[in-house]
DNA sequence: GTCGATCTTATCGTATACGATCTAGTCCAT
DNA sequence: ATGGACTAGATCGTATACGATAAGATCGAC
């Protein structure tokens, strides 16, 4: 992040790597929206590198699903609809509430405090309209108790979900206004949970609620709004 | 399977995704045992390909957990341990459960019949001693339910763990005497559940506790032989 | 004027070639 | 004898080149 290598002295980050932090880079941005064609050809130019590394690097993204691929055709950024979203919420509710449980026997009293100032911030930003940042801290907040998790297929699979909300972030989410405000109070009960030292089932059930309640706001909001 | 492209004209299959079934294949059947080092070009030149789509073969078994990959060094096949098999019992457990709740509502009697039958072949596989195809119908009884999945992603993790077991079959799975004819009849209690429309969460865990009784089976069962 | 066949072009799929990097073995100095 | 530097071989990473495929344009027939 520090120091973008200049031009051709990558000094631990071969050619097809770049190309696929470029082109995810370019993804999560918005520059390449769902649908966009990734031509290879150009792509290689843009980079000054040959086309090899940047198929190798469209390929992995395919295998991540954040582009879709045809034989003989091409690739493109995949298009992500509501349908998507919502399946990919309610695979994260799944695999984020399995990893709170996995987390919380290992979760330490300076971890709950780091959380809670973190809440505390996310707090601060709902009074300052910072609704970016409020997305960022949510996440950092779930990572403090992630972080343990002992299984490290699930918590792949939380990050997997991450990424590809982060996919689809701008096309489709919205913020929804009273959920905000819910979800830091889910998230101080989820920590009293925590503390408490709840049954696994109780804190992965409650995890899971909070994930799936800010899908149903959403998905309630849009309906409101005649959508 | 039954036409194996003769030399230089498949129909309809690209060298790399031959060179990618041709590994899948070694890898799951043992001629590539864990550990076995993946050579670029000795693959190639058995393939009678170039090395090009036999490395993107091999980058997307990594992706996929099938093979490790150190850059400058080459591919080997995924080392899988006991904590690996856990991590991975544990993950199918979850999105097995899942799925098979968000599939209960859209399971047809026909479905239950056909479910039924597959799970009757498997009290004789047992009378007869056949753990292969136990193994094989087992996948089966589930894939009629699964089928009718909604969520495309969980439905993929679930395959996914089923290729991850797959990989690691030979080299962890043991038969546990007892489990199976327990498998059985929790195989019926779950269809009973399914039939009666029971709620979503209990059809979850009862798929979920079918899932980690094996796990905890097998544990035991080398518990108590002393490993 | 519309439909279908041919041709053109853009792009992909793979082969070959070569430079870069790692590993291991050898040799020399201590 | 042991440790470190050097050399040689193997293997990977990438560039370039060319054949293969598919989408679109052009032209002719009806």
């Amino acid at each position: 992040m520090a120091s973008d290598a200049r031009d051709d002295a990558p000094v631990t980050l071969s050619k097809s790597e770049r190309a696929y932090l470029f082109i995810k880079e370019r993804i999560e941005n918005g520059s390449y929206s769902p649908g966009f064609r990734l031509v290879l050809g150009q792509i290689a130019k843009q980079l000054e590198v040959s086309v090899v590394p940047v198929r190798e690097a469209v390929r992995r993204l395919e295998a991540e699903g954040a582009v879709t691929f045809e034989r003989n055709v091409g690739a493109q950024v995949a298009m992500v609809d509501e349908r998507e979203y919502f399946y990919t919420m309610e695979t994260l509710a799944l695999v984020e509430g399995k990893a709170t449980a996995l987390s919380a026997p290992f979760v330490s009293s300076l971890d709950l405090i780091e959380a809670r100032d973190i809440n505390a911030a996310m707090v601060d930003c709902l009074h300052h309209f910072e609704p970016h940042r409020f997305t960022e801290l949510n996440l950092e907040f779930h990572a403090v108790i992630f972080e343990h998790c002992p299984n490290p297929h699930i918590l792949d699979l939380v990050h997997r979900g991450w990424n590809r909300l982060a996919l689809l972030r701008d096309s489709t989410f919205s913020f929804v206004p009273g959920r905000a405000r819910e979800s830091v109070e889910e998230h101080e009960r989820l920590l009293q949970l925590i503390e408490s030292g709840a049954a696994p089932l109780d804190i992965e059930l409650a995890a899971r609620a909070h994930r799936t309640g800010t899908l149903d706001a959403l998905l309630n909001h849009q309906a409101n709004q005649g959508r």
